[in-house]
DNA sequence: ATAGCCTCTCTAGCAACTAGAGGTTCAAGA
DNA sequence: TCTTGAACCTCTAGTTGCTAGAGAGGCTAT
Protein backbone atom coordinates (compact mmCIF):
# COMPACT_ATOMS: atom_id res chain seq x y z
CA UNK A 1 0.00 0.00 0.00
CA UNK A 2 0.93 3.45 -0.85
CA UNK A 3 0.89 6.70 1.32
CA UNK A 4 -0.35 10.02 -0.65
CA UNK A 5 2.86 11.40 -0.84
CA UNK A 6 4.23 7.93 -2.73
CA UNK A 7 1.24 7.93 -4.79
CA UNK A 8 1.56 11.49 -5.61
CA UNK A 9 4.97 11.05 -6.45
CA UNK A 10 4.49 7.46 -8.72
CA UNK A 11 1.23 9.26 -10.32
CA UNK A 12 2.66 12.76 -10.86
CA UNK A 13 -0.07 14.71 -9.68
CA UNK A 14 0.02 16.83 -6.18
CA UNK A 15 -0.72 15.71 -3.03
CA UNK A 16 -3.63 18.40 -2.68
CA UNK A 17 -4.67 17.25 -5.78
CA UNK A 18 -5.53 13.93 -4.71
CA UNK A 19 -7.41 15.22 -1.57
CA UNK A 20 -8.98 17.02 -3.79
CA UNK A 21 -9.75 14.34 -6.56
CA UNK A 22 -11.38 12.41 -3.67
CA UNK A 23 -12.99 15.58 -2.49
CA UNK A 24 -15.50 16.05 -5.42
CA UNK A 25 -15.59 11.91 -5.85
CA UNK A 26 -13.66 11.08 -9.01
CA UNK A 27 -11.65 9.23 -6.66
CA UNK A 28 -12.75 6.43 -4.38
CA UNK A 29 -12.39 6.95 -0.37
CA UNK A 30 -8.95 5.35 0.38
CA UNK A 31 -8.36 2.67 3.43
CA UNK A 32 -7.15 4.64 6.15
CA UNK A 33 -3.97 3.22 8.66
CA UNK A 34 -5.10 2.98 12.06
CA UNK A 35 -3.41 6.81 12.27
CA UNK A 36 -6.35 8.13 9.81
CA UNK A 37 -3.63 8.33 7.46
CA UNK A 38 -4.72 7.13 3.48
CA UNK A 39 -3.54 4.49 1.96
CA UNK A 40 -4.09 3.61 -1.53
CA UNK A 41 -3.44 0.16 -3.82
CA UNK A 42 -1.21 0.11 -6.71
CA UNK A 43 -4.81 -0.04 -8.78
CA UNK A 44 -5.56 3.50 -7.71
CA UNK A 45 -2.33 4.85 -9.34
CA UNK A 46 -3.16 3.57 -12.47
CA UNK A 47 -7.00 5.31 -12.11
CA UNK A 48 -5.01 8.49 -11.12
CA UNK A 49 -2.99 8.06 -14.57
CA UNK A 50 -5.74 8.12 -16.39
CA UNK A 51 -6.85 11.14 -14.94
CA UNK A 52 -3.95 12.91 -15.18
CA UNK A 53 -3.06 12.07 -18.86
CA UNK A 54 -7.37 12.44 -19.65
CA UNK A 55 -6.52 16.34 -17.83
CA UNK A 56 -3.47 17.13 -20.18
CA UNK A 57 -5.16 16.25 -23.22
CA UNK A 58 -7.74 19.03 -22.36
CA UNK A 59 -10.18 17.17 -21.01
CA UNK A 60 -12.86 18.50 -18.08
CA UNK A 61 -13.53 16.79 -15.09
CA UNK A 62 -17.25 16.13 -15.62
CA UNK A 63 -15.79 13.99 -19.11
CA UNK A 64 -13.08 12.15 -17.08
CA UNK A 65 -16.12 11.19 -14.85
CA UNK A 66 -18.13 9.87 -17.55
CA UNK A 67 -14.61 8.22 -18.84
CA UNK A 68 -14.33 6.69 -15.72
CA UNK A 69 -17.92 5.46 -15.12
CA UNK A 70 -17.46 4.08 -18.45
CA UNK A 71 -14.24 2.19 -18.21
CA UNK A 72 -15.47 0.58 -15.17
CA UNK A 73 -18.01 -1.09 -17.16
CA UNK A 74 -15.50 -2.76 -20.00
CA UNK A 75 -18.76 -4.63 -21.79
CA UNK A 76 -20.71 -1.89 -22.87
CA UNK A 77 -19.65 -0.41 -26.38
CA UNK A 78 -17.90 2.33 -26.83
CA UNK A 79 -19.52 5.07 -28.64
CA UNK A 80 -20.21 7.43 -25.70
CA UNK A 81 -16.59 7.32 -24.96
CA UNK A 82 -15.85 7.86 -28.70
CA UNK A 83 -18.60 11.28 -28.44
CA UNK A 84 -16.61 12.22 -25.64
CA UNK A 85 -13.68 12.37 -27.70
CA UNK A 86 -14.75 13.85 -30.05
CA UNK A 87 -16.45 16.93 -28.59
CA UNK A 88 -13.19 17.50 -26.61
CA UNK A 89 -11.49 17.21 -30.58
CA UNK A 90 -13.85 20.39 -31.89
CA UNK A 91 -13.10 21.89 -28.88
CA UNK A 92 -9.50 21.72 -29.26
CA UNK A 93 -10.20 22.55 -32.91
CA UNK A 94 -12.07 25.79 -31.91
CA UNK A 95 -9.54 26.48 -29.73
CA UNK A 96 -7.33 26.43 -32.13
CA UNK A 97 -8.60 28.28 -34.73
CA UNK A 98 -9.75 31.13 -32.62
CA UNK A 99 -6.13 31.42 -31.23
CA UNK A 100 -4.47 31.41 -35.21
CA UNK A 101 -6.99 34.36 -35.28
CA UNK A 102 -5.63 36.31 -32.33
CA UNK A 103 -1.83 35.54 -33.39
CA UNK A 104 -2.25 36.87 -36.46
CA UNK A 105 -3.48 39.83 -35.08
CA UNK A 106 -1.25 40.55 -32.41
CA UNK A 107 1.67 39.67 -34.92
CA UNK A 108 -0.33 42.84 -37.29
CA UNK A 109 -0.26 45.12 -34.03
CA UNK A 110 3.34 44.62 -32.98
CA UNK A 111 4.87 44.71 -36.82
CA UNK A 112 3.06 48.22 -37.64
CA UNK A 113 4.37 50.06 -34.10
CA UNK A 114 7.37 52.00 -35.39
CA UNK A 115 8.68 52.35 -32.00
CA UNK A 116 7.72 55.96 -31.19
CA UNK A 117 5.87 57.20 -27.92
CA UNK A 118 2.25 55.91 -26.80
CA UNK A 119 0.04 58.38 -28.76
CA UNK A 120 1.46 56.92 -32.14
CA UNK A 121 1.24 53.51 -30.56
CA UNK A 122 -0.59 50.88 -33.59
CA UNK A 123 -1.15 48.78 -30.57
CA UNK A 124 -3.11 51.24 -28.49
CA UNK A 125 -4.72 52.25 -31.34
CA UNK A 126 -6.24 48.56 -32.98
CA UNK A 127 -6.89 47.60 -29.10
CA UNK A 128 -8.72 51.12 -29.17
CA UNK A 129 -10.75 50.01 -32.55
CA UNK A 130 -11.96 47.13 -33.48
CA UNK A 131 -12.51 48.38 -37.07
CA UNK A 132 -8.82 47.84 -37.41
CA UNK A 133 -8.95 44.51 -37.59
CA UNK A 134 -8.81 42.52 -40.38
CA UNK A 135 -10.61 39.10 -38.70
CA UNK A 136 -13.32 38.68 -36.08
CA UNK A 137 -11.49 37.22 -33.27
CA UNK A 138 -13.72 36.68 -30.57
CA UNK A 139 -16.61 38.71 -31.77
CA UNK A 140 -18.35 35.97 -33.84
CA UNK A 141 -16.64 33.00 -32.70
CA UNK A 142 -17.66 31.04 -30.39
CA UNK A 143 -16.01 31.75 -26.46
CA UNK A 144 -12.68 29.73 -25.37
CA UNK A 145 -11.32 28.61 -22.55
CA UNK A 146 -8.70 26.05 -21.36
CA UNK B 1 -25.29 60.39 -20.51
CA UNK B 2 -25.61 56.74 -20.46
CA UNK B 3 -27.29 54.21 -18.08
CA UNK B 4 -25.06 50.97 -17.15
CA UNK B 5 -27.54 49.33 -19.74
CA UNK B 6 -27.00 51.63 -22.57
CA UNK B 7 -23.38 51.40 -22.01
CA UNK B 8 -23.50 47.43 -21.72
CA UNK B 9 -25.61 47.22 -25.12
CA UNK B 10 -23.03 50.00 -26.87
CA UNK B 11 -19.77 48.26 -25.81
CA UNK B 12 -21.14 44.38 -25.97
CA UNK B 13 -19.83 44.05 -22.42
CA UNK B 14 -22.28 42.64 -19.94
CA UNK B 15 -23.92 44.97 -17.05
CA UNK B 16 -22.60 42.89 -14.22
CA UNK B 17 -18.93 42.84 -15.95
CA UNK B 18 -18.99 46.85 -16.15
CA UNK B 19 -19.91 46.67 -12.29
CA UNK B 20 -17.07 44.17 -11.86
CA UNK B 21 -14.64 45.96 -13.72
CA UNK B 22 -15.49 49.00 -11.54
CA UNK B 23 -14.47 46.92 -8.68
CA UNK B 24 -11.29 45.40 -9.25
CA UNK B 25 -10.31 49.40 -9.90
CA UNK B 26 -9.98 48.65 -14.00
CA UNK B 27 -12.94 51.43 -14.35
CA UNK B 28 -13.35 54.11 -12.50
CA UNK B 29 -16.39 55.03 -10.55
CA UNK B 30 -19.02 56.55 -12.25
CA UNK B 31 -20.88 59.79 -11.49
CA UNK B 32 -24.52 58.50 -10.33
CA UNK B 33 -28.27 59.77 -10.68
CA UNK B 34 -30.28 61.49 -8.07
CA UNK B 35 -31.39 58.09 -7.45
CA UNK B 36 -27.85 56.32 -7.23
CA UNK B 37 -27.95 55.19 -10.46
CA UNK B 38 -24.59 54.64 -12.48
CA UNK B 39 -23.96 57.44 -15.34
CA UNK B 40 -21.44 57.18 -17.95
CA UNK B 41 -19.92 59.76 -20.34
CA UNK B 42 -19.47 58.33 -23.97
CA UNK B 43 -15.60 58.43 -23.57
CA UNK B 44 -16.57 55.49 -20.56
CA UNK B 45 -17.92 53.42 -23.77
CA UNK B 46 -14.86 53.93 -25.40
CA UNK B 47 -12.44 52.69 -22.37
CA UNK B 48 -15.16 50.13 -22.04
CA UNK B 49 -14.42 48.73 -25.65
CA UNK B 50 -10.59 49.28 -25.71
CA UNK B 51 -10.70 46.66 -22.41
CA UNK B 52 -13.24 44.27 -24.51
CA UNK B 53 -11.20 44.50 -27.76
CA UNK B 54 -7.89 43.37 -24.99
CA UNK B 55 -9.91 40.38 -23.59
CA UNK B 56 -11.07 39.11 -27.09
CA UNK B 57 -7.49 39.27 -27.76
CA UNK B 58 -6.99 37.17 -24.57
CA UNK B 59 -4.64 39.63 -22.37
CA UNK B 60 -5.48 38.94 -18.77
CA UNK B 61 -6.89 42.13 -16.95
CA UNK B 62 -3.38 42.62 -15.38
CA UNK B 63 -2.26 43.16 -18.62
CA UNK B 64 -5.08 45.22 -19.50
CA UNK B 65 -4.34 47.56 -16.32
CA UNK B 66 -1.26 48.44 -17.69
CA UNK B 67 -2.39 49.10 -21.22
CA UNK B 68 -4.70 51.39 -19.77
CA UNK B 69 -2.55 53.34 -18.03
CA UNK B 70 0.23 53.86 -20.90
CA UNK B 71 -2.53 55.00 -22.57
CA UNK B 72 -3.53 57.36 -20.25
CA UNK B 73 0.17 59.21 -20.84
CA UNK B 74 -0.07 59.57 -24.42
CA UNK B 75 3.67 61.04 -24.58
CA UNK B 76 5.72 58.60 -22.94
CA UNK B 77 7.42 55.77 -25.10
CA UNK B 78 5.85 52.75 -26.04
CA UNK B 79 8.37 50.59 -25.47
CA UNK B 80 5.99 49.14 -22.68
CA UNK B 81 3.11 48.40 -25.05
CA UNK B 82 5.28 46.34 -27.18
CA UNK B 83 6.87 44.47 -24.88
CA UNK B 84 3.30 43.05 -23.41
CA UNK B 85 2.16 42.52 -26.38
CA UNK B 86 4.83 40.55 -27.66
CA UNK B 87 4.40 38.07 -23.89
CA UNK B 88 0.88 37.90 -24.75
CA UNK B 89 1.85 36.49 -28.48
CA UNK B 90 4.22 34.53 -27.11
CA UNK B 91 1.78 33.04 -25.15
CA UNK B 92 -1.14 32.37 -27.69
CA UNK B 93 1.51 30.78 -29.36
CA UNK B 94 2.46 28.63 -26.94
CA UNK B 95 -0.76 27.51 -26.27
CA UNK B 96 -1.17 27.21 -30.00
CA UNK B 97 1.85 24.77 -29.84
CA UNK B 98 0.36 22.86 -26.87
CA UNK B 99 -2.92 22.45 -28.39
CA UNK B 100 -1.63 21.18 -31.79
CA UNK B 101 -0.25 18.44 -29.92
CA UNK B 102 -3.36 17.26 -28.34
CA UNK B 103 -5.55 17.73 -31.63
CA UNK B 104 -2.71 15.02 -33.47
CA UNK B 105 -3.20 13.05 -30.39
CA UNK B 106 -6.69 13.00 -30.22
CA UNK B 107 -7.25 12.49 -33.74
CA UNK B 108 -5.53 9.42 -33.45
CA UNK B 109 -6.91 7.87 -30.62
CA UNK B 110 -10.27 8.26 -32.30
CA UNK B 111 -9.42 7.03 -35.59
CA UNK B 112 -7.61 3.83 -33.62
CA UNK B 113 -11.15 2.99 -32.17
CA UNK B 114 -12.99 0.27 -33.93
CA UNK B 115 -16.46 0.82 -32.43
CA UNK B 116 -16.50 -2.27 -30.46
CA UNK B 117 -17.13 -2.26 -26.60
CA UNK B 118 -15.51 -0.53 -23.91
CA UNK B 119 -12.68 -3.12 -23.25
CA UNK B 120 -11.28 -2.68 -26.57
CA UNK B 121 -11.75 0.80 -26.66
CA UNK B 122 -8.29 2.63 -28.25
CA UNK B 123 -9.68 6.03 -26.71
CA UNK B 124 -9.89 4.34 -22.66
CA UNK B 125 -6.51 2.70 -23.27
CA UNK B 126 -4.84 5.32 -24.62
CA UNK B 127 -6.26 7.65 -21.58
CA UNK B 128 -4.70 4.51 -19.50
CA UNK B 129 -1.22 4.43 -20.60
CA UNK B 130 0.58 7.50 -21.49
CA UNK B 131 3.16 5.25 -23.25
CA UNK B 132 1.01 4.93 -26.48
CA UNK B 133 1.20 8.36 -26.96
CA UNK B 134 3.06 9.81 -30.26
CA UNK B 135 4.31 12.88 -28.20
CA UNK B 136 4.84 14.97 -24.96
CA UNK B 137 1.60 17.22 -24.62
CA UNK B 138 1.81 18.63 -21.35
CA UNK B 139 4.51 16.94 -19.61
CA UNK B 140 7.46 18.93 -20.74
CA UNK B 141 5.96 21.70 -22.02
CA UNK B 142 4.45 24.88 -19.99
CA UNK B 143 0.90 24.73 -18.67
CA UNK B 144 -1.73 26.25 -21.00
CA UNK B 145 -4.85 28.30 -20.16
CA UNK B 146 -6.68 31.09 -21.17
C1' DA C 1 12.93 10.16 23.43
C1' DT C 2 13.06 13.38 20.13
C1' DA C 3 13.92 15.66 15.67
C1' DG C 4 12.03 16.36 11.47
C1' DC C 5 9.31 15.19 7.87
C1' DC C 6 4.75 13.55 6.45
C1' DT C 7 -0.04 13.72 6.83
C1' DC C 8 -4.54 15.34 8.68
C1' DT C 9 -8.67 18.80 8.25
C1' DC C 10 -10.29 23.15 7.21
C1' DT C 11 -10.43 27.58 5.14
C1' DA C 12 -9.31 30.88 1.75
C1' DG C 13 -7.46 32.31 -2.61
C1' DC C 14 -6.53 32.52 -7.93
C1' DA C 15 -8.99 34.34 -12.92
C1' DA C 16 -12.80 36.42 -14.73
C1' DC C 17 -16.68 36.48 -14.42
C1' DT C 18 -22.05 34.72 -13.74
C1' DA C 19 -26.29 33.98 -11.15
C1' DG C 20 -29.45 34.98 -7.72
C1' DA C 21 -31.90 37.30 -3.72
C1' DG C 22 -34.24 41.05 -2.21
C1' DG C 23 -35.02 45.74 -2.70
C1' DT C 24 -35.27 50.60 -5.30
C1' DT C 25 -35.73 53.75 -9.31
C1' DC C 26 -37.10 55.16 -13.75
C1' DA C 27 -39.83 55.78 -18.00
C1' DA C 28 -43.87 55.04 -20.56
C1' DG C 29 -48.71 54.24 -21.09
C1' DA C 30 -53.72 54.89 -19.23
C1' DT D 1 -51.21 61.55 -11.93
C1' DC D 2 -50.82 56.91 -11.22
C1' DT D 3 -49.27 52.47 -12.19
C1' DT D 4 -46.81 48.88 -14.16
C1' DG D 5 -42.85 46.60 -15.49
C1' DA D 6 -38.27 46.89 -16.89
C1' DA D 7 -33.95 48.32 -15.43
C1' DC D 8 -31.16 49.29 -11.70
C1' DC D 9 -29.03 48.82 -6.82
C1' DT D 10 -25.98 45.95 -3.29
C1' DC D 11 -24.49 41.79 -1.59
C1' DT D 12 -23.37 37.01 -1.52
C1' DA D 13 -22.21 32.78 -3.50
C1' DG D 14 -21.10 29.80 -7.40
C1' DT D 15 -18.19 28.39 -11.46
C1' DT D 16 -13.32 25.32 -12.81
C1' DG D 17 -9.37 23.10 -11.21
C1' DC D 18 -6.75 23.45 -8.44
C1' DT D 19 -2.97 25.82 -4.82
C1' DA D 20 -1.47 27.77 -0.32
C1' DG D 21 -1.60 28.15 4.42
C1' DA D 22 -2.73 27.31 9.49
C1' DG D 23 -2.54 24.45 13.21
C1' DA D 24 -2.57 19.83 14.82
C1' DG D 25 -1.29 15.04 14.82
C1' DG D 26 1.40 10.71 12.94
C1' DC D 27 5.60 8.14 11.54
C1' DT D 28 10.43 6.91 11.27
C1' DA D 29 15.28 7.05 12.28
C1' DT D 30 18.70 7.84 15.52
Amino acid sequence: MLSIGKLSEAAGVKVPTIRYYEQIGLLGQPERSAGNQRLYSPASSDRLAFIRHARDLGFPLDAIRDLLGMSDRPDQPCAAVDSIAKVQLAAVQGRIARLMALKSELERMIAQCAGGCVADCRVIECLGNHAHCTTNHGRELAEVSE
